[in-house]
DNA sequence: TTTATGGCTGTCA
DNA sequence: ATGACAGCCATAA
């Protein structure tokens, strides 16, 4: 094994942690960068979140496109910036409406889970 | 090891 | 509303 003592797999398991926070948004709700971390028991991570994502291979299942920064936007790329209309679309597709600027109502669309 | 980003965010001007 | 800054920390070079 290349992992050595000190915090053991503290990589593996943040990942896992944030998946399945990401996983549990249901349709049609959106949860912030910041929220996901929180929930995940990382406050103030949002950028992990952000990272997590990123390596997200294509065909992964989990519902990365309910993610959206604290303004309620699709948050940029760094490549291209297809997925971007990608994630617009399948947001559009459950009924998740944008509002002026690209920007979709925290208020109304956020993912409020009880515990 | 050090430095520079990066799907972020809250605070303050 | 916009912009500068500072935290946070994984990755890549």
């Amino acid at each position: 094994m290349t992992r050595r003592a000190g915090p053991p797999a503290r990589r593996t398991d943040t990942h896992r942690r944030i998946y399945s926070v990401v996983s549990r948004i249901p349709r049609g709700r959106v949860a912030t960068y910041g929220q996901v971390a929180r929930l995940a028991g990382m406050p103030g991570q949002a950028r992990l979140v952000g990272y997590a994502l990123a390596i997200l291979p294509d065909q992964s299942r989990l519902p990365w496109h309910r993610v959206v920064n604290a303004k309620g936007e699709i948050s940029a790329r760094s490549d291209g910036g297809h997925m971007e209309v990608i994630q617009r679309l399948l947001l559009q597709r459950e009924r998740v409406r944008f509002g002026p600027h690209d920007r979709i109502r925290l208020a109304v669309y956020r993912w409020r889970p009880r515990s």
